[in-house]
Order: C-alpha cells, then structure tokens, then sequence
DNA sequence: CGAGCCTTTGATTATGGTCAAGCGCTGTGG
DNA sequence: CCACAGCGCTTGACCATAATCAAAGGCTCG
C-alpha cells in the first residue's frame, strides 16, 4: 500500500504550492527522503476517518476530497474540499486523532508525511517550520472568513462567494479560472454552506437565467465574473482560500 | 506603554493554561525574558486592530476580549471570545497582519510575546515547538465544531452549546463553572452565533421560565446543566474550546 | 438625575427549509 | 449496444424559523 518515492517534490508541478514552498534546493530532498505515495484513491473511498489516530499529514497530487465531520446525532458537516497542493489532517495534531473523515470526491492521489518527520524538520530548518506555522495560520484565517460567510450572508451571497473562491483556487494552480468542473455534488455544496440542496439548485438557475454562469452537470464556466462577485455582495480579503 | 516584567510566567497563576504548558522549570526562566507585560486595556480598548502589523502573540491574563472581523460593507462577526489563559494573533502570521479587531470587553490585562522569539524558541526547545503546534490544530479543530454549529444548528442549540462552551472554559480554569458572569453583550453573543439581538433575548427568557438558568443582567447561574445539555441537541465534543 | 445604551417583548415578514414529484444523467448488466 | 435502475438534480407548493420593525423598560455612568 504505501509505496517509497525517490523523487517527488523535486519535480512536482504542485512545489510551488505545497509544502516545498520556499525550500531551498538542498533541503528539498530531506522532503523527498519523507514523504510516501499511495496509489489512487478510487472516488469515494475514505483517506482517513474521524477519529483515528493521527499519523501523517497528507498533500494532494491529484483530485480533489471532502473532509467530514459527523456528529453524534448522525448529521454530517462537510467543512472543506481539498484540492491538489492543499495540505490534510493539521486538525489533528492536538487530539492524536483525526476530527474529521477525508473522502476523495473523484479519483485522487496523495502524499503521506509522517508527522514525527515533520516536526523533525520544523526543529532543523527554520524555514520550514516558518512554512508550517504559515499554512496553519492561514487556515485559520480562513475559517474566520468562513465564519463571516455562515454568520452574516445570505443564501446567494454564500455560493456566489463560494464558486469565487473556487475559480480563485484554480487560477492558483495555473487552471482556467473561469472554466472548470465541479469536483463536488449539489447536496455537498449545500451542506458546505449550510443551505439545502434545493436552495442551492435555485440558485444556479438563477444565475444561469441571468446569463452569469453556465453549468451543465458538473461543467461550469463563469461567463461574469463581475456580476457573480457582485452577487457576493463583498470582496472577498483572501479569496484564494481553502473553500 | 511596555514594562519589563522579570518574574512572570513562573508564579503565573495561568501557567497551566498558557503558554508555558509542558515546559521544563529550566526553559520557563526563558519564556519570562521575552514576555512584555503592559498596562491593563480599559474597556472598549483596541489591543490590535484587523489590519495593523503583526508583531506578537498576546496572551490574557485578566479580562476578556472579543476578535472581530469587519468587512468592508462594514458588517461585523465576531469570531471568538477570548478568557484569561487563551492565545491572540495565530492567525497573522501568514499574512503579517491582524485579519481581526481585538476589543477588550472589561478592563483586560495581556502579556505581548514577540513573535520573532517565539519562532526563535521553536526552534531551539521541541517541547515549546510541539505546544505551538498543539494550540494551532486546537484552534483549527474547534473552528471545525463552529462551523457545524452554524451551518446545522438552530438558535436554540447554538445558544445552549455557547453557553456549555462558556462553562467548560471556566471550569478549566478552576472557576464556577455554573456561575459566572458573562463578559459580552446579548448583541454580541447573536452575532458571533450568527443571530440577532431579540433572538437571543427571547432564548435566555425561555431558558430562564423553564428553570433552566437564571440570569440578570450578566450574572448566569447554570440551574440545570443537564436540561441545558439536552438543548445543546447534541454532546460537543471538544466543549472547553475558545468559543 | 438624566442620557444613552442594552435588553426585553410584541407584531409582522421574509428567507430558506421541508415535502413531494418528476426528469435526466450515468453506469451496469443483459 | 441498449435498457433499466438508481442516484443526482430540478422545480413547485407550502411552511417554519428567525429576521425585521417598533416600542418601551431598565441599567450604567457621567
């Protein structure tokens, strides 16, 4: 199952974005030395589940998950969606186990890093512990923008700002921003922003009624991205976030 | 404005909770050297405004405060409430500047650690490193719990976990934990619980007639716990999390 | 003691949820 | 390759929760 890799990060087209950043050349290979590939995760299969035990952080090569949290009463909170570059399971360092379930939404493959091996690293390379404390406070920066989107905007306001973030991610990957498939269902985009399925598919009527997106199934191209980020009703501050 | 203080963190009552949590006696007398104490914020005293530069982490060791983010159509959330013992300015580091407002709620006394040292110390003791890390993935963990707070709860279960939250963090700190005094406004709890004023006042008088708690003006008794429990819908999982 | 803000309460409304039904992909097996 | 099953999506009718609007009472602090 976990397969060694010698050269990974050195020639990935995702270092730009993922825990390589800013490492120089001659620290990059103690990465390599680290991380383990898996083979592809089939869609829908379970990358870890909430509450198990924390081993290993995981970067995205490839295809794009949901992360889960379930509550004792059987709802389900999904509280993102990675995509490839974006870093799993720092939610998981304080409790030793995992809070939430990572379940590919499509074919996915990612890189498994020990966690014993990264703190290593953060003690010995000042740049890559800098790194670390980055990403996990842009993340938390994040989920306050989050917490803005949930606590005061409306149910328009929510998707357009969420399909934004979306085309913003893209554009940070050197994707079309404007022209791409949604990785995820109706219901998962509902649920994400706490609305309903239905309300969401209103939505997008809506807005293809107004000529500012098409979408067909799961193809959606912004045709305004004006107007949609006016449907947003506020900028976003960092909009290239982990939606 | 900055003191030198030369005996904190040792005889501090918060040492348990703060910063210092897990560091040997010897490393302790290290933390000390680099903690700026600083006069006590009046309330209604902006510590650091969303915006301004990032330059150290603050920890409370009286008081309360609020973190607010405004955006720029001028509506506010409040992201988080801050009790004697919790940590400010994690999420700054990435950007290098305060995402959020923090507004002391009464007067509030902080200790300023400068967040150079804090790489610094990282980078020398393992121990205080892992315990950044820690209180950063609790942080992102509890967020996790908010969300699912907002996007599935109704405001009666919003409240009543709110209100369990509030009484877990004061027994954590060996305070009451079914009577306290609450530090915010009734405005302020409905916009960090994504409601409005009326909302909230209409709860707390429904808790109050069922003999659920009593409450004049900020002073809460916690009657029966477990009735509040059962409002809360669900059991919380991480409770003693920075509300 | 008075001004202003915080809180409570009531009446009404609106946004989004719920319930229900039908359509259309997609993928599988005959 | 086609048919069918099942899931995902859409649309409509109706409803409920919490928001909005409005007014009055009660602290707090100058």
């Amino acid at each position: 199952m976990t397969l060694r890799s010698t050269q990974a990060c050195q020639h990935c087209t995702l270092r730009q974005l993922c825990l390589p950043v800013g490492l120089p050349q001659e620290e990059l290979w103690q990465l390599d030395e680290i991380v383990q590939q898996r083979r592809p995760l089939p869609k829908g299969t379970t990358l870890f589940a909430m509450g198990a035990p924390f081993e290993a952080l995981y970067a995205v090569r490839t295809g794009a998950l949901k992360t889960v949290l379930v509550s004792n009463d059987g709802t389900e909170q999904i509280t993102g969606f990675a995509l490839a570059g974006d870093l799993l399971g720092l939610d998981a360092i304080h409790s030793g186990k995992h809070p939430v379930s990572a379940v590919a939404l499509e074919s996915t493959s990612v890189c498994a890093v020990p966690y014993s091996h990264v703190d290593e690293l953060a003690g010995r390379l000042p740049t890559f512990r800098q790194h670390m404390m980055s990403v996990m406070s842009q993340e938390l920066a994040h989920d306050e923008d989050l917490h803005v989107l949930l606590g005061q905007r409306s149910a328009e306001q929510r998707l357009a700002t969420f399909l934004i973030a979306l085309s913003e991610r893209h554009r940070a990957r050197g994707l079309a921003p404007h022209h791409f498939s949604l990785p995820m269902s109706r219901a998962d985009i509902a649920n994400h922003l706490g609305l309903t399925q239905e309300t969401i598919s209103r939505l997008f009527t809506q807005l293809r009624n107004q000529g500012v997106i098409n979408l067909h199934t799961r193809d959606l191209q912004i045709l305004e991205p004006d107007r949609l980020r006016n449907s947003a009703g506020v900028t976003i501050t960092s909009a290239a976030s982990s939606a």
